[in-house]
DNA sequence: GAATTGTAGGGAAAAGCCCGGG
DNA sequence: GCCCGGGCTTTTCCCTACAATT
């Protein structure tokens, strides 16, 4: 693995001129703001406390994020600057704890973590996987990339760079989406695109109700109502509604492992197994026990998990039966 | 050793969307 | 240009098994 360099408040933050922030449209503000708000809230939870009023503040207010010459952030008020050393302490300490684990020389931290804070870390192997994490996604937001491509996660650093990447996806394609961009080849490919959009479906289940912007999926739907199954696998004979859910299922006749997770390199063969997979590296838990609090990374591990407490209320109640015995 | 938890394999159903052919 | 079918991708929910941990 390579050695990751030390990270900075000025790597994790992306900061704007009044030129750059007035090319922005409201989508990207919205989303740099979101971006710089995750990023601070990191840096707190590390011990970095400066700026909780003069950059959160904006940020949440949702006031114009750009700086005369110099930027947002490099233009901060002179009392900032006045903590320039304070901050210099607590930034150092902040880029110890997201700095390699093979580091020989970790000063102790000022700031201790409860046992619960998935970053701790104290030197513990185990707990750096998380820390490892955060920096990675740290480095994704150090560069200033405002062009964002619409057709593709592509960024770009320049106007320019980014008019000739669209060309990419135009090229072509007469038809643009004059709200996201999208280009397609023919102007009915456009409309029915331009549904998804405003929402408009106009084909209808006459059984159920449900609505959908094409006949084919109309189509498709309806056989959840006839319970028609078309698609047969020829290895096992096992039916399928759609075709998609048939190829799904002769992966596990060919053990096709298509989807690999890009930081361990382990395959799966549904996308939504690499996803859940995925959460095992960011430490990611959505399901929340409404008992206890304690929570999972899989809806069915949760459920096991309140079957857990099931069995306490049914003994609570036997002992309250006891007690009035 | 039992209970609990983490993780993964796989099934099933469904929907969103795009492409290409007629 | 339009319709249609096919195909790809993704999501959600579920059940289950196995290994590790408590």
């Amino acid at each position: 693995m390579q050695p990751l360099e030390s990270v900075t408040f000025e790597d994790v933050v992306v900061d704007f001129t009044k030129e750059e922030w007035a090319l922005l449209d409201i989508s990207q503000r919205k989303l740099f703001r979101d971006v710089m708000l995750e990023n601070i809230r990191h840096l707190l939870s590390l011990g970095y406390q400066h700026c909780k009023s003069d950059v959160i503040f904006p940020l949440e207010q949702g006031e114009e994020l750009w700086r005369e010459g110099t930027g947002f952030l490099q233009g901060q008020s002179p009392v900032i600057l006045g903590r320039e050393s304070a901050l210099k302490e607590q930034e150092l300490i902040a880029t110890q704890h997201i700095s390699r684990k093979d580091t020989s020389t970790v000063m102790p931290v000022q700031k201790s973590h409860t046992p619960e804070d998935p970053f701790e870390y104290n030197g513990l192997e185990e707990d750096f996987t998380h820390t490892f994490m955060l920096t990675q996604h740290l480095l994704t937001h150090t560069e200033k990339t405002p062009y964002i491509s619409q057709q593709c996660p592509k960024s770009l650093s320049d106007q320019s760079y980014l008019n000739q990447h669209k060309q990419i996806h135009t090229r072509g394609k007469s038809c643009e989406c004059h709200l996201c961009g999208k280009a397609f080849s023919n102007c009915s490919s456009l409309r029915r695109h331009e549904m998804t959009h405003t929402g408009e479906k106009p084909y209808e289940c006459h059984i159920c109700g449900n609505a959908f912007i094409q006949s084919s999926d109309l189509r498709k739907h309806n056989l959840t109502h006839t319970g028609e199954k078309p698609y047969e696998c020829h290895l096992c004979g096992k039916a399928f509604s759609q075709s998609s859910n048939l190829r799904q299922h002769e992966r596990t006749h060919t053990g096709e492992q298509p989807y690999e997770c890009h930081l361990c390199g382990k395959a799966f063969s549904k996308c939504s197994a690499l996803r859940r997979h995925e959460r095992t590296h960011t430490g990611e838990k959505p399901y929340e026990c409404h008992l206890c609090g304690k929570s999972f990374s899989q809806c069915s591990a949760l459920r096991r998990h309140e079957g857990t407490h099931n069995g306490e209320k049914i003994m609570n109640a036997f002992s309250k039966y006891s007690d009035l015995r």
